[in-house]
DNA sequence: TTGTAGGCGTTATCAC
DNA sequence: GTGATAACGCCTACAA
């Protein structure tokens, strides 16, 4: 816009050279006070910024992350992002958001795929990525897309939130993805669950797969099996578990389930949500509780009870992790989180 | 991280100059076909992309647009920022995302005010900036705020959207405030309500003050008038539509009103949370319809009757304008949506 | 402590 | 149609 007054033109106005009026620019100590202070002040009643293209040039670094999630109006990505911008900002990055799924209710994908996305931010030329999510969770991954992200990473620094990928050379921040599913079938049990079910989550996904196969084993650590027809992945929305739980119901009553644990919040209230339009209470006639706690789960009717994934925590590593490595370090952080149940209502505790 | 390859190595490895090659990089016409061919597959080869930099500094223009938003883990501005982003995009702009407010649960502003965001934006040299909400929205906006609005968009073209504010002079893309209100209380009359309530919103915040207004204009148009202690501010969350809702709720009880408008969808789960906290019934006891849906109400306990607000089309011709701005145009944008009332279960009909 | 000058990778303006 | 070359605004040796 308005033509931006350069450094020089503040070096002229100071009386002094362009690298003075650098070196206090970037705190060099060798400047006399005096000329600091002036300098200083000229810059202040010009309201001068150094053009980041300029120094881009010269330091190659734009101060700018990149982020890559599927949906910003998931609330997981939600808070994961907020806590990642929140940090970045801190250690000062500010953050260019790419969201790859638009149109969610139609299931729509963009018309870009996700390997278009990884060009665009190649273009930009941020310091770093951070993958939060999309084909990335995937069970079964494209090898165009690994491909594509290590391309993207002998580039620029790129950084993956989830689980180590085969053949992918991108820093990770792994987590145990089954993490705390345990817990809730060990509560179910104590309740005296015989027949539980599992519901949400896409198949595929390897969160899915991940959280799925802990329900199965800790139930057969315990002496008992699960049914497959209580198993039903869907999505990781509210209308997936109404219709997952719509799917559940059709079953025989008598084998029903008398307890269900649901991917997520949102899962779980479209799931109480197609109880009761087939006249059924939460908890009486089928307890819930969820894998991942999103915000207000606990205005929701009944308030839901659900695990509690320290999401924030995963974001501020995953920066760390990801400014660690713009910085050079190759060290690969794991954490070690351990959800916390937060018992409820909709569970019948 | 890795040394990029440059625009003259290319032109070295095609034999060709710099100028030919900056030619079919920017489409000029004016290149035999054979050397554009060549060219193309060189640059393919090496997977090259010009520097953002470099282009920066000869343009002045980053192909970026900074947002910022208080919350982006309320709906609304997810959402809001979901078509944001993705209009933005196909019309070659990444989005540069500034959450303003952090650890919404504590209420804890972050340490840097919004003043200091547009420091950092201004710094970022971005293209044009969309403000979407924050301390704009307050009905009384410090002096300093709109000062350093103004000092922004002398430099970069500012977007904001809402109303038009005294003293600024940056683009708007206004819109009707209070639009529909009027459509729940006429519904309400309609299904023979006496006594209506408004809770929920911040006291101060423009929305709140206009639908509040409206809610009480459309009352007297009616023949009816509002009665004070039935319209009780609080934020825009569930815990404050719960808070609110109790409040209302130790009022005498053969006084209380026997339906409710609420801000948000959020709060109205949470009044409806506390209600049932109490015993009472949605909508059976109270009433209530809310004057902004997010997604999933409909899968509420009951499912609430709420205003679409058409968000998506907010946000893309936000992003219209700014672009038009940012091209040089001067021209304002009004937006005239009428919200469309979805009745559901809450409001009883 | 301070200033001078070269270079960073493009685009644009000229000539040819 | 093509190629030099001068900006663009900053940083960083190097010199003084």
């Amino acid at each position: 816009m308005k033509n931006k007054i350069t450094i020089s033109e503040i070096a002229r106005k100071s009386g002094v050279s362009v690298s003075t009026v650098s070196r206090v620019l970037n705190n060099s100590p060798s400047v006399s006070p005096g000329k600091r202070e002036k300098i200083q002040q000229i810059i202040a009643e010009h309201n001068y910024t150094p053009s980041v293209f300029a120094r881009g040039m010269v330091n190659h670094t734009s101060q700018n992350i990149g982020v890559i999630l599927p949906d910003i109006t998931n609330p997981y990505f939600a808070s994961l992002f907020m806590e990642v911008q929140s940090f970045a900002m801190q250690s000062g990055y500010a953050t260019l958001l790419f969201n790859t799924m638009f149109v969610r209710n139609r299931k729509q994908q963009s018309k870009m795929s996700e390997e278009d996305y990884f060009r665009i931010i190649q273009e930009k030329q941020v310091d770093g990525v951070l993958v939060l999510g999309g084909h990335i969770d995937k069970e079964d991954i494209p090898d165009s897309y690994i491909q594509a992200l290590n391309q993207l990473h002998r580039q620029i620094p790129v950084v993956i939130v989830g689980t180590r990928i085969e053949g992918c050379n991108c820093l990770v921040v792994e987590r145990d993805l089954k993490q705390g599913v345990a817990s809730i079938v060990h509560h179910f049990i104590a309740l005296g669950h015989e027949r539980i079910g599992f519901i949400g989550g896409e198949p595929g996904i390897r969160i899915t797969t991940a959280r799925i196969e802990a329900f199965k084993q800790e139930l057969r650590a315990l002496g008992r099996t699960a049914l497959d027809n209580h198993i039903i992945p869907s999505d990781y929305y509210a209308p997936d578990g109404y219709e997952a739980m719509r799917q559940l119901l059709d079953e025989p009553q008598d084998t029903l389930p008398t307890a269900i644990i649901a991917m997520n919040d949102m899962v779980a209230i479209g799931a109480i949500r197609a109880m009761k339009d087939r006249g059924l209470q939460c908890p009486e006639h089928i307890a819930i509780a969820s894998c991942d706690q999103f915000p207000q789960s606990e205005y929701a009717i009944p308030r839901i009870t659900s695990l509690d994934q320290h999401n924030e925590y995963l974001g501020r590593m995953a920066v760390l992790q990801l400014i660690s490595a713009i910085n050079g370090s190759e060290e690969m952080i794991r954490i070690n989180h351990t959800p916390r149940l937060i018992i409820r209502e909709s569970c019948g505790a």
